[in-house]
This record gives C-alpha cells, structure tokens and sequence, in this order.
DNA sequence: TTGTATGCGTTATCAT
DNA sequence: ATGATAACGCATACAA
C-alpha cells in the first residue's frame, strides 16, 4: 500500500464511528441516517477515498478481472479484437489482464497459471500454433470456471467460441477468383494445427468443386510459419519452375499475400492481369499496397465485443453453472481491390 | 474463490499441524524440521497447491503487478515495445496490465486511477494526444509512486524516460534526402500536442539549415488527426494547386507517408524519381508497399525493455525514495529503401 | 440506527 | 520446532 491511501478506517476514525458505518453509508446501504451517510460521503469525498479493489477481491472472492490469452499483438486482427473486449469489460466495470503466448504453448500455460494466481473471473482465450491439446482448458471448464474461445477456437466438446465464418470468407474469396475468370488457384495455407486453416482450406475446395474446377492436391501450399518471407520463398520457388504457371492465389491471410505478391511481381508477371491475389483479414497496409490487395475482413472489434459479452454473462450466472455450448459465428465480408480484378 | 482452490488451511487441517508451519514448510524458513517440510511440500503438490496472489497482495502491500497506459495497440510501434514490456516483467515475476486509452485524456484518467485501486506497483506511460496537463502524474510523483514515461514523454521535471533521438532520426531522413538531389523537401508533421511531433520538425529544420536549404514555414504541414486518408487529402491538395511542387516529402510517421505516396502516385508522378518520401518508425507494411518505403526505425523492444528494467528498479529501491531524473535515448537507425533513392 | 465480531488467504510476531 | 494471534482492507451476520 503506497500513497498513504486512505481506507475506510481513516474515515471511521475521523467520525468516530465504526468501519461498518462507514461501509454502509458509502453503499447507501438502508438503516443509515442521512446524516451520518453525508458526513461520511463527504468526507470520503475529501479524502479522495477508493476502495482497495485487492482487499475487495479478497473478501468477495471475486477480482472483476478477466483474462486475455492471445497469439501475438502485432497481429492486426487481434489488436482489434483487443479494444472491442476492453470496450465492453470496462463498460461493466471489469478489468482486462493481457497476455502474449508468441505462439508458445509454454508460455500459455504459465500466463494462465498466473492469471489464476491472480483470481481472475474468466478467460477469453485464442490460443496458440504450437497448442494441440487442450487439458488445461478442459481442467478448467470442468470445474465450470468460465472459458470463452474467440477467433482459434478449439475442436472439443461443450465449449463457447466466437468464431468468424472461415469456410464462407474463403469460399466467397476463390469464388470470386473463379469469376474474374482465373483458372489455376492455388492457396496458401495457415498452420495445420488451427482449425481456422482447416476450414478456410475447406472453403477454397468446395468453390472450386461447385465450379467445376480442378482441385489440384499440389496447388495446397502449406506456409507453417506464416512470414512474408516463406510465402515469398515459396511463391518464387512454384512460379519459376513451372512453365505453366498458377494464375491466381487466394492465401490464408495477408502477409502470406503480400509475400507472393512481391514475388510474382520480382517475376516479371503482372498483378492482377497475369496473377489474381486474395488475402485474409484485412490487415491495416492491404489497401495500401501496389496493387491494393483484395481481402476476406474478419470483424474484429464485434468478435472482441461478443466474447466479453458472453464470458460477462457465464461469471454473473456462474451459480447456474454448467453453461450450454455454443459458437457464434460472425459474418466475413469479402473487400474486392485491385489485386484481384482482371 | 472459484475452482475449489486449495489453500494453506487445507494443507496444515490434512497435516495436522498449523497454517504458519505450513506457511513456512513452503517458504523455507529455518526452524522447521525436514520431516514436516518434505511431507507439506509433498502434500502441497499432490493438492496443486497455488498461493492466492490476491492475499498475498493485501498482505504484502505490493502485487507484483505493474500497469501499462499506452495510446493504442494497433500502432505496430507500440506493440512491439508491449512485447519488451511483458517480457522484462515476466522475467521477474511481475504481471502487466493494459490499458489503450484511444488517445483519450478521460480514458487515460480513469485508467489511472482503476489501476491504482488494483494495487499496481508501478506504471509505464505513453500518454495521450490530448494530454496537456501532467498532474495526474505528478500527483503520484510527489508521493514517490514509481513512474517511467517511454516514447511520449512529458517536458516537465523530474521524471524518469526512455526515448528514441527523435530529432537525430529526423535529421538522418532529411539529410538523406538531401544528400538523394531533392531540393524542395516538405514535413509532414505530427500532432502539436507531442514533444516527438516537434523534435522531429526541429530535426527536420535543421538538417535544411545545415545544408544551406531555404526553410519554408509554409512546407511544415500539420496533420493533428494522423490518418492515411489525412495526409493523403493534403498532400494531393498541395501537390495539385502548386506548379512548382515539393520534390520529396518527409512525414512524421508512415502512415501519414503512405498516405502521401498515394496522393502521389494518383497524380502520375514517379516516387522516387518525382517526389522522395521518408517515414517514420518503419511499420511492418513499409517494405511492402510500391516502392519500399524508407523509413526510420526506433527500437520499440528495446524500448519496452528498458523502460521496464528502469521501472521494476524503482520499484524494489523504493525506500530509498526519490530516484533522480533521468533519460535514455536510444538511437534510431534509418533504412533506405527505393521509396527515397532517386 | 449503529457497533462488534468474523472471515477472505497469507505472513509476521510473539509465544511455547 | 511449532502454534496462536493479529493484521492487510473490506463486507456482512448478528447484536444491541
């Protein structure tokens, strides 16, 4: 305790009454007399008085903290994410603890280990690459301490996920490729151990069946890392050694696009009239790369907000435990620009 | 307490003893026979025993947590110092807690003080656009609470900060343009409300002024919001209604660059061969956009860490009080890409 | 209308 | 070598 903060002591003695006087007037408790009840707020006033939300945590076993697990922050997407949870928990009065796995299942283990150290009241979670099995959230759940997934939901039973609609976003983006009059497809794929890979994946086969395209199993380039870098590589690598070419890309999110795009253009070829490109999210720089590069935006901020919303809703509920299972799924919208418009 | 949490209690009731054997079993202190500290250890492990932080928090008057106030997450610059943030503090046991203030001086306000109920032991700050006044800060200050400003930091006394040379990064970019040929440089300055926005003018003036460059008033743009769409709308303004248009631009950030070369390029003219542009703190986009952008970097995870280490310092000499003023200033370094070699 | 006592989980002090 | 007790700041059941 720094500061010399003043507690409701300070104020009892001052007035000469008990802390529990003190305690009520300030929560306009009944059975006070208006007279006390002012003295009491306006010298709490005075004294700048706030309450000791650690000592508060400790006697209602309740922290009003929710914890944030996520990837990385420097992904564009899930800054998002991050304002519209805040936007909603401090809203109803909640705080937000954040941490960054950097992908590391280490590191997600201890930062929620922690988190509950610190007694948080839920735990809004996208977990990382490396995160395969998921005992430790199960652990959790069964115990009925409240759990939302957001975004890199898990594939088990009985959890509550917040999801955007991977499938529909990819589909609608090969769609379009298809319709601009491409050809040869390939795709870039995410990290096999996420499920939104999977499905975005998914969604890319199932446009090209419904169209009656040719679903080539080498055109399904796997970019683990998920670097600009390794897209580049293996862009460059594919486009040279092969006379006939690919003539368009839907990849699994924007760097990867951005990666092929630089390497399809240090090629010679033209985007978008020799190659069309889509990418996914949305990040900040696709609109302003040359040329602007179509993208499937994922609504972060809303997905950020439905997930607090939901986890507030299991912690005021939590008597009434066992929550049913349920995912939302949010809309995709696919941004049409240059890169992918013959 | 949710979770059915173990604590001491229910280890020394199992073990027949009391709490503050079991207490010190844990801890190691000396006195406790190696019987009864092996078999509290033990039993402690079986149950999974975690000490509430949260008590230990009340009790100790210190919890190990510090709070970070930082304008916005989506500033790639600002997540990467989060990253040398969460990093230090974890290293040494501390938790973060964040909080974006969206460049609100009431959100930085309230932010403040609901960390300070939490407890925090300390803060890092990177205050808001709005921010004029710095007595919510030196209110604490008087009171020895531990502050450490990074990037943004305050023209008053006495405070502990860590930033980059703004004004040698903004000299280097200019002198660097003018070393490239350009004879007629604009800057694209930040919000006037930050001392970095005016280090980096003043950088920029005086690299005009050290190479006998005429310096026109009328070429230092103000652009207080900081959008793309912003710099974009008065760079193709400038650009338009003048005949002889600037040669090259140098803005106080890369987005407001981005923005610029935009509004360039859509007026037919070549970058770098028309008009040289150099940013400000190298956002990942910039070496993907057309042509690269050169920008300079400031070591943003250096940043966060180093502010940290000052910061948890403070914190654990905080009864020597009194810490002296102090600056680091870490160096920037410019990376030239096409965007600004003619 | 107000005060007293107790407890949240932990540790420090003072016994034994 | 161990136990009993008080305290951190607050809220509440029970007394008065």
């Amino acid at each position: 305790m720094k500061l010399g903060q003043v507690t409701i002591k300070d104020i009892a003695r001052e007035l000469n009454v008990s802390t529990s006087t003190v305690s009520r007037a300030l929560k306009d408790y009944p059975g006070i007399s208006d007279d006390t009840k002012k003295k009491v707020k306006d010298l709490a006033e005075k004294l700048h008085y706030r309450p000791n939300a650690v000592a508060l945590s400790l006697r209602k076993s309740k922290s009003f903290t929710i914890g944030v697990i996520i990837p990385e922050v420097v992904h564009f997407f899930f800054s998002t994410v991050i304002s519209g949870i805040e936007e909603i928990a401090y809203a109803n009065g909640y705080n937000v603890i954040l941490c960054q796995t950097n992908e590391k299942l280490q590191r997600e283990l201890s930062s929620i280990e922690t988190m509950l150290d610190n007694q948080i009241d839920g735990l809004l979670v996208s977990f990382s690459k490396e995160t395969e099995n998921f005992d430790h959230f199960t652990k959790l759940m069964e115990q009925n301490f409240p759990i939302v997934f957001f975004d890199r939901v898990p594939d088990i039973e009985n959890t509550v996920n917040v999801t955007v609609n991977d499938f529909k976003g990819a589909y609608d983006a090969t769609k379009h490729l298809i319709e601009q009059g491409y050809k040869n497809i390939i795709h870039l794929a995410g990290p096999k151990t996420l499920p939104i890979s999977a499905k975005r994946k998914d969604g890319y086969k199932q446009a090209l069946q419904d169209h009656q395209m040719i679903l080539n199993p080498e055109w399904i380039i796997p970019c683990p890392i998920g670097t600009q870098e390794e897209s580049y590589e293996i862009t460059k690598t594919l486009f040279k050694s092969n006379e006939n070419h690919p003539d368009a890309i839907f990849a699994s999110n924007d760097i990867a696009a951005a990666g092929a795009m630089m390497a399809v253009k240090e090629l010679g070829l033209k985007v978008p009239e020799d190659v069309g490109i889509v990418g996914f999210s949305n990040w900040q720089f696709s609109s302003m790369i040359d040329p602007p590069l179509s993208s499937v935006e994922q609504p972060g901020f809303e997905m950020g907000e439905k997930a607090t919303a939901m986890l507030l809703e299991m912690i005021e509920k939590k008597k009434e435990s066992n929550w049913e299972a349920k995912t939302i799924v949010l809309e995709t919208e696919l941004l049409v620009r240059k890169s992918s418009q013959k």
